[in-house]
RNA sequence: GGAGAGAUGGCUGAGUGGCUGAAAGCGCACCCCUGCUAAGGGUGUAUAGGUUUACCCCUAUCGAGGGUUCGAAUCCCUCUCUCUCCGCCA
């Protein structure tokens, strides 16, 4: 959410940092114009219903101590009769137009940072750096190597569960959990992050704090006769352990990684990637999510990307970093890195891993405060990142390292995790 | 799932209709005494919104929502959560 206080006072501004990502979101009838003319409204009516109370509360009192004193108070009694029900009419609309105006601020997205690139769309993105070598010889599709192998089966997924659903076996099963405990590994080792186990069902107020409702609610998998859904990313529940928190000054910054399945409707996304298991209903992701103070976010933003990065180059997977224009950022976020990884059967890289800062707006909507150097509370800024997606990173191994004989090489840095196996080669 | 008990400020815990945004203790911050070890004394210490240069002031909040009342932490209703016992279960 942005604040309430600057969408006023600042309006001007950050109008115009909104329309980077386009001009639809300050036009007439979008949730900026609904918010500025609601604001109003719901600022009169809370004035008067104030004033109301005010008045109220000096005659109650009154009424109190004539009381206490043995004397005669029915003038007064008579007269806070109409008073009341007049003050309760006004607070009830009141009441009304704050949350009418609240709902159209949580529907504003967050405004990209003034280093976020302009531009519509991903074509718009901005490459920053490369690391490592992209082969360039044809290599199959995982989908394909992985039949080959045994060890990938979406038929099965399908039978089980549906279409965007599969099955691993055998080497690639073993790999799905070895990557897992890769990454959990030099996050925690390495990078200084607490490992934190959490639910993977979030209810309303927790996907509200972190941006994903009440905007995106057809991308979730919502629970029959429960208010409560699939956590999406772990970005939810693990941000969400300081909901409603005030943190002392000296616990920032907070570093968690932590594994979840995530789930997602994928409703926008109708034909795009269908085969394999680029973008599944249900995948695995290790994620990366720091609190910090406002003043370090997007240093930090670096920091958390390097760290995804690292597991990338431990794997040697080679890799770009891009810079996500205004038009192509999420809807919470301050600014955007992703990391795309190199798949030589597509000739091209695909996003593994989205780093993002969403510098206060998440604090704010979550209610996760920190006392700055004044003892004031105000909200913290918080990033996420994936550090990585498994499934993707599954996808990547098999394809760079693929061999001709079929087989598939497993980078030295996880071949303890499986166990000393080198290759996956046919049974 | 059944029965019972409960939910108050950073924590413990008073408070059954007005003088309670909330006693007391702990914790924390600052000051004093002492003197560097233990201890003692004083002051301060919720959050949000509105207003304001700021102070002040006003409003709301005692799990959440609704009701009764001139007035609710306190009475009534609904919900959520926690604890205990029983049942079930990995």
């Amino acid at each position: 959410m942005i604040d309430r206080k600057a969408f006023r006072t600042n309006f001007e501004t950050m109008q115009q940092a909104l329309a980077r990502r386009g001009e639809a979101l300050v036009a007439e009838g979008s949730a900026w114009a609904k918010a500025s003319e609601l604001d109003a409204i719901q600022r009169e009516l809370k004035g008067k219903s104030e004033a109301l109370q005010a008045e109220r509360n000096r005659v109650s009192k009154l009424i109190g101590e004539k009381k206490r004193q043995g004397e005669d108070a029915s003038e007064e009694l008579r007269c806070m009769a109409e008073v009341a029900t007049q003050s309760k009419q006004l607070d009830v609309q009141a009441k009304a137009a704050e949350d009418a105006f609240i709902q159209a601020l949580l529907e504003i997205p967050n405004m990209p940072d003034s280093s976020v690139p302009d531009g519509e769309d991903e074509n718009d993105n901005v490459e920053i750096r490369r690391w490592g070598e992209p082969r360039q010889d044809e290599v199959p599709a995982h989908w394909d190597i992985g039949e080959d192998l045994g060890i990938l089966d979406f038929e099965a997924g399908t039978k089980l569960a549906g279409s965007r659903f599969s099955v691993l076996r055998g080497a690639a099963a073993r790999l799905e959990r070895a990557l897992m405990q890769l990454m959990l590994d030099m996050h925690t080792d390495q990078h200084g992050y607490e490992e934190v186990w959490v639910p993977a069902i979030a209810n309303r107020k927790t996907l509200t704090g972190t941006g994903q409702l009440p905007k995106f609610e057809d991308d979730l998998y919502r629970l029959e006769g429960e208010d409560a859904f699939l956590i999406p990313t772990a970005e939810v529940p693990v941000t969400n352990l300081y909901q409603d928190n005030i943190l002392e000054l000296e616990s920032l910054p907070i570093k968690h990684c932590a594994y979840t399945p995530c789930f997602r409707r994928e409703a926008g996304s109708a034909g795009r990637d269908t085969r394999g298991m680029i973008r599944q209903h249900q995948f695995d992701k290790v994620e990366l999510v720091q609190l910090v103070h406002p003043d370090d976010a997007l240093i930090t933003l670096e920091t958390l990307t390097s760290h995804a990065a690292a597991i990338l180059e431990t794997l040697e997977l080679p890799y770009r970093v891009m810079d996500l224009c205004a038009g192509d950022i999420g809807f919470s976020a301050q600014k955007t890195l992703d990391l795309e990884v190199w798949l030589p059967s597509q000739h091209c890289y695909r996003e593994i891993s989205s780093c993002s800062s969403f510098g206060q707006f998440q604090g704010r909507r979550a209610g996760i405060r920190f006392r700055d150097e004044h003892g004031k509370p105000q909200p913290v800024a918080t990033l996420n990142g994936s550090g990585l997606a498994i499934g993707r990173t599954l996808v990547a191994i098999l394809e760079n390292g693929w061999q001709s004989d079929g087989s598939v090489l497993i980078p030295k840095a996880l071949q303890p995790y499986m166990g000393g196996l080198e290759a996956i080669a046919k049974a």
